[in-house]
RNA sequence: GCAUCAGUGGCGGAAUGGCAGACGCAGUGGACUCAAAAUCCACCGGUAGCGAUAUCGUGAGGGUUCAAAUCCCUCCUGAUGCACCA
């Protein structure tokens, strides 16, 4: 009998080995076929690592050893993308400096991610916050600045009215300060931006380059969110003024019966003079910079809004004198912060309307019953035909498009406009805790960028890591580091003191991995070339939207300044889904359901809980931990160890399962490529209930199984695997090939239907003829049959056979 | 509010146009044991029936099809993201 299945001993011992033997290092041998499997970086939180952490770690680590095991040159990096606010709120806090909690954050990470035992090339770590890397994120934005894509602009911010701070957004709850509960207002501030907007189609159009699962791509292009309208001219009544708006139904004209500009836009104050009622108008805004712009886009079933009397504008089509409001449904960064309303179509300007008693005038007629203005707006335009807007009458909403852009154009009263959803990217922080932006202003020169020599730009050491009164970063107090000489004219200049947000670090970190170590580079074009694209790139859902789309960004950068050779950075990227508590609602401490990954791997083993997290369910869906589940996975890899009991001699697949064999191998090849690694790990359990069946396993069988299981559990597997008295490790295996012809059955058993409902199942030849299955399929169902006549046969060779009777 | 995704036994889930519930957990019965745990074996959606079997059943309602968990429409519920958390 074998002894009981030790984890904490076998682990111990193998984790020892693949440390002295680096298995695992990618070679620098360019000849051999690449595999560049990469997950996302951890921020290393203070809390450490979280079961949901492993998830996306085992999957690819699964796919980084199989590839290995066929013949790759796998480059499995892993990271840390330590900058961040979490750290800098624990530094100010504890007054420790944030690089000493991030090497004590990392050094927890580290030792928890090694005792799961992946297989990721350690010798090829990065940290964004170190300088040696963070020298290139500068060196980019240099690049970028350069390049004309980094400019100041005035923006928004939180800004707590009692800590006198800028606040993330997350910090703001329910519209107060996080820390003191006071009120947040929006506040302006000059910060800098990255010109995103202008890579918005070239982003769009990579999407048809790359294989990303289809939520993704999808995301990403409603984020960015391309329309295709008309800006269009309105003259304001009596004043030698044109306000500006932006439509995507520009078709809809003439049924414009008023105008709507945001609180915030210049128009107001211009004209405050005009403005009747200036004081409500102003008090409206000032409620309205309370708001961000999610809660005012959420709280349009209740639209509120002023008119601005004493202006009115002219509708260019058919000269009527319309009202102009302001509304905080109407966003200053979108568009041209004016929008022209055609409550009869547009469901927003149709709530508004309803609550002002605005004019409401339908242009556009759908098909009978579809439309009831008396409910609610008319928004599609797929079916409806012109009316009451002259020389547009009849035409379809698709071709009127056309001809009121045709026509705009010629009257010179409007003209074609993409437009995106996208917003360029606010690149500014009033923190501490960021790579320093390396510009110089001076008054003479304007900015001026730190000469590239002088990279990295050191975070200077402060005394206290607060933002200042005045919302400026800490940075701003270090007087000695802020005042310089304009490197253009000597003159007296100012460093920037506003630092970089976390994503700028993890924008272009997979490019280091190819080359960790280059001080003269950010990675050489050898390495660049060979490594590049990323193969696989997995990470979480709710990166699609931001991370992925600034690193995609950077990288086209690099691709169009000749830095980089692959358009695109990644060729696959899939999403996995969360792991929720047992409760089924996100772990958080206030919960009290958040597992500690440390406990499992203590108690269960590593493996354990790398097979269970692959188990759970679908790889893309969210998942909920339950213990008893973890308890089952070991079940399983004890019934792996037990096999050594049932081990008889034998170089070849007992005939009897060598069809379920086969299968497996193909059925587990395919699924770890296909993100269903718990369907992978089912049909390994399932062959494993066969050798129990049968109360014995042969030797090739065993190892066969060991092989496909090694991805998934490395530890346990490579045990038994010297145990069984192997000269070599499964990692110098190779993995598994299955014959395509001997994973298909000889006699299948097909469901027989009456009617769609199934009766019998019948056990037929794989070959068999059509007729001789129908006559034994109607033999069986027999019963079913009496009184009726067939009137349909259907026969789905292999599948089913279905009559239908009257 | 906008965007994306999901809803299947007591539970986690499988099946994505062809036998609903693979695999695992829990549960029930049995073997082993003085006993318990562990382990091994068997059963395991609801209703009716001793049974063969019949019938219902994949969030709700409708539709397409010989055939729908799967495709289409309407609705309900939940998860995630929403640009200064990462």
């Amino acid at each position: 009998m074998s002894e009981i299945y030790n984890h904490h001993v076998v682990e111990k011992k193998w984790h020892k080995i693949w440390d002295e033997e680096k298995p695992f290092k990618a070679t620098t041998d360019y000849t051999k076929p690449k595999y560049y499997a990469l997950v996302e970086f951890p921020y290393p939180s203070g809390q450490g690592l979280h079961v949901g952490h492993p998830r996306p770690y085992t999957a690819l680590d699964i796919v980084s050893r199989k590839r290995r095991m066929q013949g790759y040159n796998v480059l499995f990096p892993m990271g840390w993308d330590a900058f961040g606010l979490p750290t800098e709120n624990y530094a100010i806090k504890n007054k420790i400096h944030p690089a000493a909690v991030t090497k004590n954050n990392v050094a927890r990470f580290k030792d928890q991610l090694k005792s799961l035992g992946y297989s990721f090339d350690w010798d090829r770590e990065v940290n964004t916050t170190d300088p040696n890397y963070y020298k290139w994120t500068q060196w980019i934005f240099l690049k970028l600045f350069k390049a004309g894509l980094a400019y100041k602009k005035e923006m928004p911010i939180n800004w707590c009215t009692s800590c006198k701070v800028g606040l993330a957004n997350e910090e703001v709850v329910n519209g107060v300060c996080e820390r003191c509960g006071s009120e947040v207002v929006r506040k302006v501030k000059s910060e800098w931006m990255l010109k995103i907007t202008d890579y918005a189609d070239k982003l769009i159009d990579g999407l048809n380059e790359v294989d990303y699962i289809e939520r993704v791509k999808t995301q990403q292009k409603n984020w960015i969110g391309r329309s295709e309208g008309a800006e269009v001219d309105f003259k304001l009544n009596g004043l030698d003024e044109t306000l500006t708006v932006y439509t995507t139904r520009p078709d809809t004209l003439f049924g414009a019966t008023y105008m709507v500009i945001s609180p915030e836009h210049p128009l107001i104050d211009k004209y405050k003079d005009k403005i009747e009622n200036f004081d409500e108008v102003v008090s409206y805004r000032e409620a309205a910079a309370k708001k961000s712009d999610f809660e005012r886009t959420e709280l349009a079933k209740d639209k509120t809004g002023v008119a601005l009397k004493g202006i009115t504008a002219i509708n260019p089509v058919n000269d009527e004198i319309i009202p102009v409001w302001i509304s905080d449904y109407v966003l200053m960064s979108y568009g041209t912060g004016a929008i022209m309303a055609v409550p009869a179509h547009d469901s927003r300007d149709y709530e508004f309307a309803k609550v002002f008693n605005l004019p409401i005038v339908q242009v556009v007629e759908g098909p009978e019953g579809a439309c009831d203005l008396e409910k609610e707006a008319f928004t599609d335009v797929y079916t409806g035909t012109m009316i009451n807007s002259g020389f547009l009458n009849g035409l379809s909403v698709e071709d009127a498009k056309v001809k009121i852009k045709d026509f705009l154009e010629e009257k010179k009263i409007g003209h074609r406009k993409v437009n995106y959803k996208l917003r360029d990217w606010v690149f500014s922080r009033q923190r501490y805790w960021g790579e320093p932006i390396p510009i110089i202003e001076c008054e003479k020169c304007g900015f001026v960028p730190v000469d590239e020599s002088e990279l990295p730009l050191l975070l200077p050491e402060v005394e206290s890591y607060v933002p200042t009164d005045n919302g400026e970063s800490p940075l701003a107090a270090m007087t000695d580091w802020v005042n310089v000489k304009c490197p253009c004219c000597g003159g007296p200049a100012k460093r920037e003191t506003d630092t970089m947000p976390q994503w700028a670090g993890s924008s272009w970190y997979f490019l280091r991995y190819t080359d960790p170590d280059n001080d003269k580079e950010f990675a050489s074009k050898e390495a660049l070339n060979y490594w590049m694209p990323v193969d696989w790139y997995n990470g979480g859902m709710e990166h699609t939207t931001l991370h992925l789309l600034y690193s995609r960004f950077w990288h086209k950068f690099l691709y169009d300044e000749g830095y980089v050779t692959t358009s695109e950075p990644y060729q696959k990227r899939t999403s996995h889904g969360m792991i929720l508590g047992s409760d089924s609602q996100k772990m958080s401490k206030s919960r009290g359901n958040v597992i500690n990954p440390d406990d499992i791997v203590r108690d269960y083993g590593a493996d354990t809980l790398r097979t269970y997290e692959m188990f759970i369910g679908a790889f893309d869906l969210a998942a909920s931990w339950q213990e008893d589940g973890v308890k089952g996975c070991r079940r399983f890899l004890d019934r792996i160890w037990k096999l050594q009991d049932l081990l008889v001699d034998g170089d070849a697949y007992d005939k009897d399962n060598e069809t379920k064999i086969h299968q497996t191998i193909k059925k587990v090849t395919n699924d770890f490529e296909n993100l269903k690694f718990n369907t992978a790990i089912a049909a390994m359990m399932e062959l494993v209930n066969v050798f129990y069946k049968d109360k014995k396993v042969n030797k090739a069988e065993y190892d066969v199984l060991l092989k496909l299981l090694n991805p998934v559990a490395p530890h346990i597997t490579e045990e038994i695997w010297e145990i069984l008295g192997h000269d070599n490790h499964i990692y110098n295996e190779t993995w598994p090939e299955y014959d395509e012809a001997k994973t298909v059955e000889q006699t299948i058993e097909i469901a027989v239907q009456v009617n769609g409902k199934m009766k019998k199942t019948i056990n037929i030849l794989l070959d068999s003829a059509k007729e001789d299955v129908l006559a034994e399929a109607k033999e069986q169902v027999k019963g079913s049959l009496e009184g009726k006549t067939i009137v349909k046969e259907i026969y789905v060779p292999g599948r089913i056979v279905n009559l239908v009777v009257k």
